[in-house]
DNA sequence: CTGTGATTTGACCAGATGGTTAAACTGTGT
DNA sequence: ACACAGTTTAACCATCTGGTCAAATCACAG
């Protein structure tokens, strides 16, 4: 489903990945992970130890891709409603191209917190660079004056919450309508953006 | 931790709310439910048949306090505002006073949602009601148009996610300091009503 | 007291699961 | 052709887990 599948590593690594996402790690099955490799069960415990260091290399790799380097999300000097725009752009269209990330990671997350943290120091994020972006904002009055780290919070749980809460969206707003729900969600971005914006901009 | 213990059935329901939420369905086990509440293992089985019966039980009621009637929170007439400013008041009243509700439920419906769409149907809870009041109070011009299902996401969001998140607000934006966080959570109350009202008020 | 039905318990079972191991296979350099 | 290291496999193991059951205990009507 993913890059190459050459080597048996990758090909493992490729299997966890799928199978640890849609089962969760107490969920996923190691027979399960060695069939969709294709390959026999003890070839996992061959390349990585044990279950928990399989996880680890697939719950590590996911984290970085969620919690992107500002970096790589921030473009230099633009106003602050574009850097907003630009920061729901790019981290919706993540999600829409790995919708599982937020309810596979909340699971994780509350399971296992210090696994978490620890990734999280090792991928060197933080969210102190955002929230001097957007103090420096409120300062030269670009924005209205609010407690920043509720407004980023704000702006991830309207991003995020509704990937998690997929099959909510689904059932309660759209019957069940796979279309309907699409639609709805390609829709967000725009709604997003809008909604901020007006409850951040001056006057 | 809850309500009476004298009976063994109630015992056993406390104890499997305890574990299961901490744990989940997949995670918790009969042992230690039959642990929590002081009984033996093969109780749980004579008073309900299986750990799936088990779990439906405690996850019906669950369901029952997380998605409360429209009539619970509504108070008759009073301004489109007033209405948003106490549907989140009681909201996060409620989330301060079970804020393990988001994770749990949004792993368990991630995990099988057709249960959770059964449980929905059978406490008759029901989103239309809601997107009829916004969008009346958008007819009368009370708040500025836009599609009402965004707006009832946007607001879902942002009072439910954080309490999901819990561990990542806790880490990445106050190192572990729990007063700290909780002081956060106590706040997001005021900050998502003003975000709020500020994004939908005409002008 | 005594009988009877409900309740409670310890012992046990079958299946699943993560993990191990010895043997077999593969390829490569000599 | 052969040796040797890396790779792959089938069979196996120890443990855990949901579930069962017969026996024991309890509560209460007669």
């Amino acid at each position: 489903m993913n890059t190459k599948k050459d080597n048996t590593e990758d090909k493992i690594l490729d299997a966890a990945k799928n199978v640890f996402i849609k089962k969760g790690m107490e969920g996923a099955r190691m027979q399960e992970i060695a069939n969709e490799a294709g390959i026999n069960k003890a070839l996992l415990h061959y390349y990585f130890r044990s279950k928990d260091k399989l996880f680890d290399a697939i719950f590590s790799k996911i984290i970085g891709l969620a919690f992107p380097k500002i970096g790589q999300i921030f473009q230099a000097d633009q106003p602050f409603v574009s850097k907003v725009e630009q920061i729901i752009d790019t981290y919706l269209d993540l999600l829409m191209k790995h919708p599982y990330l937020p309810a596979f990671i909340l699971k994780e997350v509350n399971r296992d917190p210090s696994m978490f943290f620890k990734l999280v120091l090792k991928h060197g994020f933080s969210i102190a660079p955002i929230l001097k972006i957007v103090t420096e904002a409120m300062d030269r009055g670009e924005i209205i004056r609010m407690n920043p780290q509720h407004l980023v919070v704000h702006v991830l749980s309207m991003c995020i919450f509704p990937f998690a809460a997929k099959p909510v969206i689904n059932f309660v707003l759209f019957n069940e309508d796979k279309q309907a729900t699409q639609a709805f969600f390609e829709e967000r971005k725009q709604e997003v953006k809008a909604f901020v914006i007006r409850a951040i901009s001056p006057e």
